[in-house]
DNA sequence: TTGACCCGAGAACCATCGTTCTCTACGGTA
DNA sequence: TACCGTAGAGAACGATGGTTCTCGGGTCAA
């Protein structure tokens, strides 16, 4: 039955972007090919492009996936504390945890827009709400900490600056160094 | 009696990295061939690998020259001040002149880091070896106001999301928020 | 002048890759 | 059983791009 089929195209399609997520985020968007993804995820070649019908979108699906998945976890390790100052430090915290994953690669937004964002209006807009949310995400912790919003945007580029230094220098230091300078501008902006 | 179109060996490098810098930093290294290099610099193909034997080494080499020139810029700006904690501030001005061109397109070793980081240890290791002669750099002012070793790395950290956020946001805000944030930091480490 | 040499223009070569097509097998259905 | 729609494997196709080769013309030393 109709069903079944439809059952099946989602699996299908989680375990497309299984695959893509962990090729993608591993070797970058260009040096895979539709064809490594067929073989990482068993899904053949005819059913990933009923389900993208280009590799563009793949690429999208893969990011907006990603993207929940991402703030979820962060979310997550924000929640078990209630002090509010406390849970902008978490913030920190999370990134030091991510930074020291073993095949941590850096921020796949920043790195897809590097390498798509010039010439790919879907991976740019990808990019663009995936900051524009994490910015809001602060803001809300920022606020309930009653400080001034301007200190959002402040810890934001603490954050995304470990990111990047973190993967290109390739250790997790950044983000307590990081956590560090965002204690001292809480407290300064109090 | 050299002709016009005839280069001695200097003049076509330069004028090849020219093109390369130009072409690379606007559309992202892979999706630029060494055609277009060759169009857009006037030196023929068989001079450019000549010059340079694979196109990975044309690469490297458009980021050691930048390098060079960026923190050469960097440094002429920061030197228009005395005041040592004036040049501090100044890093972020630089940023925010920079940020307000109309071809910024973020930060040449982030994106290259992120394009090709995973596959080629030449651009890696460029990326590598930029970020720390900037982290060196600023360690220096930040010696010279004779503030605490590890402001320098906070201070890149805000430099350093400033320059991805500034990119994926396409906004020069990012630079005046960092200013702000290294105020307070510099002033809470004092 | 001549002939060895070098250069640029562009074709050629070969691999890769996004995308589509063919062909065969199979599962459900009357 | 006979039929039909669909799926998967993999070939095929067309474009692109890195790299090399050919060719014709100009340069320079002797």
């Amino acid at each position: 039955m109709g069903s079944v089929t439809r059952l099946d195209g989602v699996a299908a399609r989680e375990q497309a972007l299984d695959a893509a997520e962990r090729l993608f985020y591993a070797r970058g968007v260009q040096s895979v090919g539709m064809d490594d993804i067929r073989g990482a995820s068993g899904v053949s070649l005819k059913r990933l492009y009923q389900l993208f019908p280009a590799k563009d979108q793949l690429v999208e699906a893969y990011l907006a996936r990603r993207d929940l998945v991402w703030r979820q976890r962060l979310g997550e390790r924000v929640d078990r504390h209630r002090d509010a100052e406390e849970r902008i430090l978490a913030v920190f915290d999370h990134l030091h945890a991510w930074f020291g994953e073993p095949d941590f690669r850096g921020c796949a937004w920043i790195n897809a827009y590097g390498e798509l964002g010039a010439t790919s209006p879907r991976v740019a807009a990808q990019a663009r709400a995936h900051k524009l949310a994490f910015k809001r995400y602060l803001a809300g912790l920022v606020a309930d900490a009653k400080l001034p919003p301007g200190t959002a945007d402040q810890l934001q580029l603490l954050a995304e600056g470990a990111m990047v230094t973190a993967a290109i220098l390739e250790t997790a230091e950044p983000a307590l160094q990081a956590r560090e300078a965002a204690a001292l501008l809480t407290r300064a902006a109090r």
